[in-house]
DNA sequence: TTGAAAGCGCTAACAC
DNA sequence: GTGTTAGCGCTTTCAA
């Protein structure tokens, strides 16, 4: 019962080699000769060897350097959380020889992306954790990476065409069709149902399609004659010619639903809607930045669905680290569970933590 | 910048005694003098030492005995879930040497329950976890761990008296609150709402109260004159005498929803309403098992929280491992997020996995 | 091409 | 009490 591990040196022992040389196989160093290549694998074909990770890692003298590119925090609210993940990961591995560098880009300028990716290559770390929101700038320089054999995961919004080692995000589509699903409950059937994008930086805009779509295609198939669905796009909620439409729409006594397809966006109608104080339509938005929080707990925001930037920021990292430090293979997508708060399940997402590895 | 990490080795040299000694301090294991004691104790308060908990484990040849106690997950869907937890972390550790054996319990036979206690402390784990389901004989049990310097960690209901090295669990109150939260929802304002336990072991009932509790204490704050509250218990689902009260129940007309507060109880009441076909009432539930799946995905049930079973139980031992294996100390309370499932957001929590350590 | 051996940071046994 | 040392399983260097 007490099957004691098999160690390199026990398939040594087996196939009449040196540990070294089984090293060489397992490695695929080269440097083996046929005979002994083929002893070595078909001892290894008997028995079901299982590196040990901890001691891989004590072994392996190799300091890696990472790089994590975000847009810059201090402009959005939903990204500093991201880097919370970022900082996490930081003291989590910073005894180790893992050092982690982040890199912020200016969200609504390509260009500055550019620049940042530059950068990072230039400066050739060992792996690289991105939120590639800019699709054209991103595909050459993760081609990049992929030909220089830098490993990269990516989260937020994936670019499958570059095989990324993980990608870690939520199903959009899936995510507006919960929001329409919580905007219909309990026969919440006629009148209209907004839909707002926000302050979206405009990279940003073919995603939020996917949620819309999803929407609109849940309320399709409910055949609801009496709702009419209306889609505005506000560029930038300090200018009034954007925001009349909104103001409007507010007004509107068949209003029924809104929902914010960004993170910052619904605090802003949460606002108007607590001014104006008038009877409310539904309001669901996304994330629990502390504005939102707010409104949550007022009543003004019905539903927040949580997009769980720091997670998935703290698990691009992680596996990218596990990847290199252990070599452990992450499973290639992560999609995240679609997690609906409300007023009452607020406090138990709120106490617990990012889960430590 | 490039701060090579502190190893013990350093502490040593800095507090001009051997690595032998400072070991000595920093696991308190006596067997120092005062004066040794206090120079490895200034230098610790100067430095910041993190020990490198991979190298830790590898110095460590201790093969550790862990016993996992739950209900016999063959007589209970939630307890087989709870069981898979078990395996995920049995094949998690399997290479290392950390041996987690199970023992089974019958749900409904106290007696089973310490006749395991009794066989598990006779083993001499190096470590507990624990269901501990029937408060009376897990207290006497957990006592004698703690005075045989057993450590364990305690899942689904608290033992806070016996001051467990973690527990894992939800918030009951919470839970009850975030139920009539849903129950409430678009206007579901009057009417019978029903609480009903089913199915209860009966140990299990003092913890359905504090759901119960949530969720008229929500209710009443709500100020809803026209809600009334209907509790009731069903000790067996089999016994027509039992479930007179609810076919009476679901046959009137002013039913607006149904609470079932333990997870194998709401498929029966799906089963029933879905039979009849009439205008449903809503109904809230627990847990992803996959009867209650069906009947989500079938729209007769609205909502269910998930306890994530499966989850609290590899949280539990892999807080026990890492406690005995790495010495992390873990979180002391681990109050699980109050999950909301809808039949829109159920994939995306059937896709994502618990998270691998 | 191969084997032997040092060493990763820590633990624990063993002399002194 | 204290310092020394031999591992833990793996990687990696260095002779041979």
């Amino acid at each position: 019962m007490e099957k004691k591990n098999i160690r390199i040196k026990d398939i040594a022992q087996l196939a009449g080699v040196s540990s070294g040389t089984v090293d060489r196989v397992l490695h695929n160093r080269g440097k083996v000769s046929e005979e002994a290549l083929q002893k070595v694998l078909q001892t290894l074909k008997e028995i079901d060897y299982k590196p040990n990770l901890i001691a891989r890692t004590l072994g392996t003298k190799k300091n890696f350097r990472i790089a994590v590119i975000i847009p810059d925090p201090s402009l959005d609210e939903y990204w500093a959380h991201s880097e919370l993940g970022v900082r996490q990961a930081i003291t989590d591995w910073h005894q180790y020889d893992v050092q982690i560098k982040t890199y912020f880009f200016d969200l609504y300028h390509k260009h500055s992306f550019e620049q940042v990716t530059h950068s990072v290559f230039h400066a050739k770390p060992d792996g690289v954790v991105i939120a590639p929101i800019f699709y054209h700038e991103a595909l050459p320089f993760l081609q990049q990476c992929q030909a220089n054999k830098i490993p990269f995961t990516v989260f937020n919004t994936n670019i499958p065409e570059v095989a990324p080692l993980s990608f870690i995000g939520q199903n959009l589509y899936e995510s507006g069709r919960v929001a329409a699903e919580l905007m219909c409950l309990g026969n919440l059937t006629e009148g209209i149902f907004a839909i707002l994008h926000i302050n979206e930086d405009s990279v940003n805009s073919i995603h939020l399609l996917d949620k819309q779509k999803g929407f609109e295609e849940y309320v399709q198939e409910k055949k609801l004659p009496d709702v009419k669905i209306k889609v505005l796009n506000i560029k930038d909620t300090e200018d009034p010619k954007d925001t009349k439409g909104i103001h409007e729409l507010l007004l509107d006594d068949t209003l029924a639903g809104v929902y914010v397809t960004t993170s910052k966006g619904v605090s802003f109608i949460a606002e108007l809607l607590y001014q104006k104080k008038q009877k409310a339509p539904r309001l669901i938005g996304y994330d629990l930045l502390p504005e939102n929080i707010k409104y949550l707990e007022a009543g003004t925001i019905s539903f927040l669905i949580n997009q769980n930037a720091k997670h998935q920021t703290f698990l691009g990292v992680q596996q990218l680290v596990n990847y290199l430090f252990l070599k452990k293979e992450p499973p290639q997508n992560n999609l995240l569970p679609l997690e609906i708060i409300t007023k009452e399940n607020l406090s138990s997402y709120l106490r617990s933590a990012v889960p430590h590895f």
